[in-house]
DNA sequence: TCATAATATGTTATAATATAACAAAGTGTT
DNA sequence: AACACTTTGTTATATTATAACATATTATGA
């Protein structure tokens, strides 16, 4: 169990720039945006990304190839992953529903077989570019 | 609305390939495979893959970057998907069930905001690999 | 049937995302 | 100090995906 508690300098300073973004961030616009800290591969960038999401710290939105900071706790280790995805802005929001998570971690499929982690994806137009739609 | 039954050429090689293969295929496998047909090149290959999303007839798994074959029917056009994911091998199936895709189509965030499209990725161990685990 | 719009194809090049492999430095434990 | 273990730095390369442009094929409908 890599660390509890403590971040290295490198996984802090990948952290810190995914906490401090308002939208998910890619792995090379990290990069870009950390150079000046004395970071210069993609490897560096990868391997604190490896690590924070083992912790639990971030989550990568696949349809994405993005990062964001866990905002919710209660995807514990990020067993039980659900976004709100904006098609039109790029604005990603964690879904953190006790129900919703619940009826998803007990869910089986039609051979019985539980799952022990999942992710989910919801696509669709935020309040914002609603809005601006009309 | 692009084609509503017939695919071309390229479509129907691809098409071909991933409804054959028993697990999800990769762009660049399917590539290779069909480079006896004729078809030389990504863009062929994206292409088609891109229109075949949209027709709904095969689906992407965002985890790992590869394409399978709709076998659903009640995912209409690639709206609703949800598929069980072995972390062991490299075997999907898609999850058909009403009531999961009812749940979710209905969900609505604490804004209340509803989404016109989701995708579930469930991971744990297949039957086979469970055994095998023993 | 012939213009014409829309779709599909072929092709070359390049962008974006991610991993392999190896050497060195730091950290904690005994 | 010796040891295992994790993290870092670095170079190279693999994998996934798109851009841009020229041509061909296929509706469709005046
Ligand atoms: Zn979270
Ligand atoms: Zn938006
Ligand atoms: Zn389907
Ligand atoms: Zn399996």
């Amino acid at each position: 169990m890599a660390q509890a508690q403590t971040l290295s300098r490198n996984q802090q300073i990948v952290l810190d720039i995914i906490e401090k973004a308002k939208s998910p961030l890619k792995a090379y616009s990290i990069l870009f945006n950390v150079q000046k800290k004395g970071i210069n591969a993609p490897q560096q960038i990868y391997r604190a990304l490896d690590k924070l999401i083992e912790m639990g710290k971030i989550h990568k939105i696949e349809s994405k190839n993005a990062f964001v900071a866990c905002r919710s706790s209660d995807c514990e280790i990020s067993k039980a992953t659900a976004f709100s995805i904006c098609e039109s802005c790029e604005m990603v929001d964690e879904i953190s529903d006790t129900k919703l998570s619940k009826y998803l971690s007990n869910f089986s499929d039609k051979k019985g077989t539980k799952f022990k982690r999942f992710n989910l994806e919801f696509f669709g137009l935020c309040k914002k570019c609603k809005i601006e739609t009309k």
